[in-house]
DNA sequence: TAACTATGAATGAAGG
DNA sequence: CCTTCATTCATAGTTA
């Protein structure tokens, strides 16, 4: 796995959750994404880009950081978990199917059988400003249009979000071969491009 | 993995968790230091003997050992993974110092200045003058200690338990058998220097 | 309100 | 030393 430099360092940016809190209350709370941070990541990651180095690591969080407050660290911790948790479902998925020959493939029902859930419900339809989406759209407007799209996110660029909506692969059903990871094509690409770097 | 004249090997003893099934269940699980264990550790960590040599390595687990099983890999891990994570946490507290510090980017809604994953809580007491340097105060590896140190009990002698109890700043109060330790201070001296060389 | 779930963060263990 | 993976802890959000 491992070959290029990473770094999961950075600057998780913490909220509290009350309001009401002794300023020299450590009270650590834990980054909250936003629902907007939430979909690029998401985006990045389905697109192939599962371990950013971090070089990338960085890029992402300052294009994250247009939506909220976030560090390198959260934006590392996020793809770790996402990694992890990506492949333990894939695993106990594998698992049950083998246990439970019956099981329809392609597809996981819940029918009777207490099955784990599939590759991530997500959307915690929160609200938030509530401005759009509830679950994952990963349909409509795919094909990505433009071609040269490319995020210099050192200032205004709000563009984004119509690359955002492009295309979701979500989850890559081909269970691409982990150790090596790096297909990379879509969105990031796009997103990484040239540009950004000063 | 072989390092440098480093040895991991040992006795890495494990412990199931809540082992209620197959009798004959592997159940592999992975240490999990108790709080004396990690006080003792973080002290002799802080104390500056941050890469311990074979040989004490060998001394910690038997001193470790009291408090639960533990085997030699488990203390070599511990150091290196702490060694590890300590530089890193003070490179990024660096990295986030240098990058404006007044107005984070984007931090307006949340906590006034709560960056990094917090570098141990060791700040908390005194901090002023050059105590607790995370960063590689020595290459040790072989240098430090190196001779005449030599640990106190080879078998029963629990007078460790008062040595402990009266060094600890903090903690030993209240809760959480896990996580959210405090760092001990000096008490990796008293531990080294029982002096009684074989 | 107390369970429960999803997931951010921490850390033991390896691999290189 | 570095990075990554597997587990585990802790908690924001949700549900009954």
């Amino acid at each position: 796995m491992g070959d290029h430099g990473q770094d999961r360092n950075g600057s998780p940016t913490l909220h509290r959750s009350t309001a009401h809190r002794s300023e020299t209350e450590p009270v650590r709370t834990r980054w909250t994404p936003k629902p907007e941070q939430i979909l690029i990541l998401e985006s990045i990651f389905n697109s192939g880009m599962v371990n950013p180095p971090k070089e990338d690591t960085v890029r992402i969080r300052k294009l994250l950081e247009k939506f909220g407050a976030v560090g390198d660290a959260n934006v590392f911790y996020w793809f770790q978990n996402r990694r992890s948790r990506s492949r333990r479902r894939q695993r106990q998925l594998q698992a049950s199917l083998m246990a439970d020959p019956r099981a329809a493939p392609g597809v996981t029902q819940q029918a009777g059988g207490r099955v784990v859930p599939h590759e991530r419900p997500t959307s915690s339809s929160s609200s938030s400003t509530s401005s759009n989406n509830s679950t994952f759209p990963c349909s409509s407007s795919a094909s990505s249009s433009a071609s040269s799209y490319n995020f210099v996110m050192d200032d205004g660029s709000d563009d984004l979000f119509s690359m955002i909506s492009s295309q979701t692969p979500f989850m890559c059903s081909s269970h691409v071969p982990r150790s090596h990871y790096q297909p990379g094509q879509c969105m990031a690409k796009l997103i990484f491009t040239k540009a950004s770097l000063p």
